[in-house]
RNA sequence: GGCGUGGUAGCUCAGCUGGUUAGAGCGCAGCAUUCAUAAUGCUGAGGUCGAGAGUUCAAGUCUCUCCCACGCUACCA
């Protein structure tokens, strides 16, 4: 368990500033940390959650360029998205700060200059990279194209390659090309800092196996999630790298070395210390002492992150806060995995799935829509596993749940209140510890879970509480027995339990939807929540005292949820079939024209380059440890040739003996698991991936020319 | 191929260190009820806990093998 008594420092993925955010990332890294702050400062901890934007990058400068604007444009148009987006969501930063900041850029030099002092932290490497003669400039990968070694795609990035999804070295690439100049960049050598990861991995392997940090117990394991823990240590078992820290570039944070001339810190050294910059930030606007956060013994810090960010947040980062010596490391880094969009992944060039901002605007006549999004990616985050998210799951949390259970429930309890007492808390004797046990039960519980990071059982159990409110009155049905005893005791007893258990709702609610809390508090005239309303309630139910006052005046009824299907107004229910319809336009689109877009035109010189020969498969092999691979004998008239092709998924290796085939025969040869590749078989894949030979009329003999 | 995480009722999922008849919500069937947003409550049907083997007095929970899904990684000339 965390020490509460201690200072809490927590921080969310810093979303990168080249693109808005969708609900993946605010269920990944945003939601759950909203929720667990929220709680900390209802319980009056001291707690500082910080965030910003990351600004720096290639990814940046070439976008920039593509849109024919600059960088600076780039960021500042998404850092305010983003930052509105989850400013209107709700999402309640202690600071959202951005890494283009000076403070930053100067935090980022001190941090790189305390490693480098250090003398043993960092290699210096001199390597060959490309070079741009023409805009005398180090390259960057993503500022190389040319074609991909492995699909033969002619627009793959240096460091990847888009079509087929494989990681890249520039050295790789077929015809590079520079996209500054666009001319065939050179090979020259270049300097570069190294950050000695290795140097870590003994100290690691005990702090995320077993908590222990110099032999002293830092946290413990078994409340870190399991597929966390297994991640790391399946990269501590492959063994760490030295990590290059710098680039050459001119976007980003200038190295601060005199050698170092027109290199800036890699994008991944510098985005981390953006946590320790924006905390810096935050103090110096309210006064505050930033270090009280992050340095020494008092502190627990705890990173959300999606699932693909957890080798850097438990292992990279944690690696230079030790290696700077100063810091604390996290206690806990809660990493989700990635949230679907009707069973489907987000996927920005499909249009699959919604983004922040579009969800706020295509939702603007819908009420409660901040609450109403946020409840249904809490009921489904992806906390363990990969979850999905559905419009039909959101109708029915949103009416079942929201509405049905915790809308309908306060609803009568203030009803009823208002009709039998004229709205003043009945006067009863009511001690919930002792007459509803169940209650307290739940309080406990629901704070368990929270501490936990359970946020989706915590819901549940918020919901549990109500649930109880509903079955409670029902049992005693207050409406039969007013019918022919209005002074009844019973009644004002129920009543009085039921307000103070819609007392609890009201705080409890908060940290899930802090849209709907004041509403109930307004609803039960009482004040607005506040840092510790959630520590004082524990302790007037723990020393009995009631949580809402006998006599008390409380407001007048109104509804907190308006349902999605609702018999009267149908336009909530409107926007969500308007959400349906676009996801089947896209299928329905993606069905018609399942086709990859035409390459462009080349001359037929280009054509003639290409020597194309039918053949048979003479002989066939698995090549073993691979999954597509086959080593392939193609008898092509003069003579056998060898062709490790990546078929095996489709095909068995007796089944292709015998098959006619088109072969490239003048492709260059290459080396696949040691075995020369001398040449490519034609095929045909369709949009399911599925491959199929290209291959000629069974006639034909070996070795013909195919144009 | 290597590594990681999952595979529990029709659907979405809980089941922490192994221990009585395996749980919740939704859906379904029936009953009760009207204070309330055609809301609520109660009851019930429904699972050989992916498959097989093993350890144990006892396994959804531990071990091994296999199958399936997802992710990372290698490899698709």
């Amino acid at each position: 368990m965390i020490d509460t008594s201690k200072k809490y420092l927590i921080t969310s993925a810093l979303p990168y500033a080249n693109g808005p955010l969708h609900l993946g990332h605010l269920a990944g890294a945003y939601l759950p940390a909203d929720i667990y702050v929220r709680y900390l400062r209802l319980q009056g901890r001291d707690v500082v959650w910080v965030c910003g934007s990351d600004e720096h990058g290639a990814a940046i400068t070439i976008r920039a360029k593509k849109e024919g604007i600059s960088p600076k444009e780039i960021i500042d148009k998404y850092h305010e998205l983003n930052k509105s987006s989850f400013q209107r969501l709700g999402i309640s930063f202690d600071y959202y700060h951005r890494t283009s900041a000076p403070l930053h850029h100067q935090t980022s030099q001190d941090f790189f200059l305390k490693l480098y002092e250090k003398g043993d932290e960092f290699d210096e490497k001199t390597i060959e990279q490309y070079y741009d003669p023409k805009f005398d400039q180090f390259l960057a990968d993503r500022y190389i194209t040319g074609t991909c070694p492995k699909c033969g795609y002619e627009e793959a990035y240096g460091d990847q390659c888009e079509n087929c999804g494989s990681d890249l070295s520039p050295i790789e690439l077929i015809n590079p090309k520079s996209t500054l100049s666009g001319e065939t960049p050179i090979l020259k050598e270049t300097k570069h800092w190294y950050f000695k990861l290795d140097k870590h991995e003994a100290w690691l392997r005990e702090w995320i196996a077993e908590g222990k940090l110099d032999g002293q117990q830092h946290h413990d394991p078994k409340d870190w999630k399991k597929h966390v823990i297994g991640q790391c240590l399946s990269w501590l078992d492959t063994g760490l790298q030295a990590r290059s820290i710098t680039r050459d570039l001119s976007w980003g944070i200038p190295v601060p070395l005199k050698e170092a001339q027109g290199k800036v810190l890699y994008v991944w050294f510098d985005a981390p210390i953006g946590y320790i910059s924006a905390t810096k930030q935050w103090a110096i606007e309210n006064d505050q002492d930033w270090e009280a956060y992050w340095k020494g013994d008092d502190v627990n810090l705890i990173h959300f992150i999606g699932k693909d960010n957890i080798v850097f947040h438990c292992i990279v980062f944690p690696s230079m806060l030790r290696a700077h010596g100063e810091y604390a490391l996290p206690v806990n880094v809660p990493a989700n995995q990635f949230l679907n969009f009707e069973g489907q992944k987000f996927s920005k060039s499909r249009g699959w799935g919604i983004e922040q901002h579009v969800y706020l605007d295509e939702f603007a006549n819908f009420p409660n829509k901040e609450d109403a999004l946020r409840y249904t990616l809490i009921r489904n985050l992806p906390e363990n596993k990969d979850s999905d998210f559905k419009w039909d799951d959101f109708v029915d949390f949103h009416d079942k749940e929201l509405a049905d259970n915790l809308g309908n429930f306060v609803n009568r309890v203030v009803v009823l209140t208002n009709k039998y007492y004229d709205g003043k808390v009945p006067n009863a004797e009511v001690v919930l510890k002792e007459d509803h046990p169940r209650v307290i039960e739940l309080v406990a519980e629901i704070e368990r879970e929270l501490e936990r990071f359970s946020f989706k059982s915590a819901a549940q159990l918020v919901m549990e509480l109500s649930s109880y409110g509903n079955s409670y009155l029902q049992e005693v049905s207050p409406w039969k027995i007013w019918k022919t005893d209005p002074e009844s005791e019973q009644v004002a007893v129920c009543m009085n339990a039921c307000l103070q258990i819609v007392t609890i709702l009201s705080v409890l609610v908060e940290p899930f939807i802090p849209f709907t809390a004041p509403k109930i508090r307004a609803l039960l005239n009482l004040d607005e929540l506040q840092r510790g309303s959630l520590a004082g309630l524990l302790e007037q139910l723990d020393k009995a005292i009631p949580v809402i006052e006998a006599g008390h005046q409380i407001g007048e009824p109104s509804l907190l949820f308006a349902k999605i299907h609702d018999r009267k107004d149908g336009s909530r229910l409107e926007i969500i079939d308007r959400q349906k319809k676009i996801l089947q336009d896209i299928l329905d689109h993606e069905q018609k024209s399942d086709h990859v877009a035409l390459k462009d035109n080349i001359e037929f010189d280009d054509f003639t380059k290409l020597d194309l020969r039918t053949g048979t498969i003479i002989e066939a092999e698995k090549v073993p440890k691979t999954k597509k691979l086959l080593k392939l004998k193609v008898d092509i008239g003069l003579e056998q040739r060898t062709v490790v092709s990546g078929i095996a998924e489709y095909f068995k290796a007796e089944e292709v003996v015998g098959q006619k085939v088109v072969l490239v025969a003048n492709l260059a040869p290459k080396k696949l698991r040691g075995i020369m590749s001398q040449g490519m078989i034609l095929m045909a894949e369709n949009e399911k991936g599925e491959l199929g030979f290209v291959s000629p009329d069974k006639n034909w003999g070996n070795g013909f020319v195919v144009k």
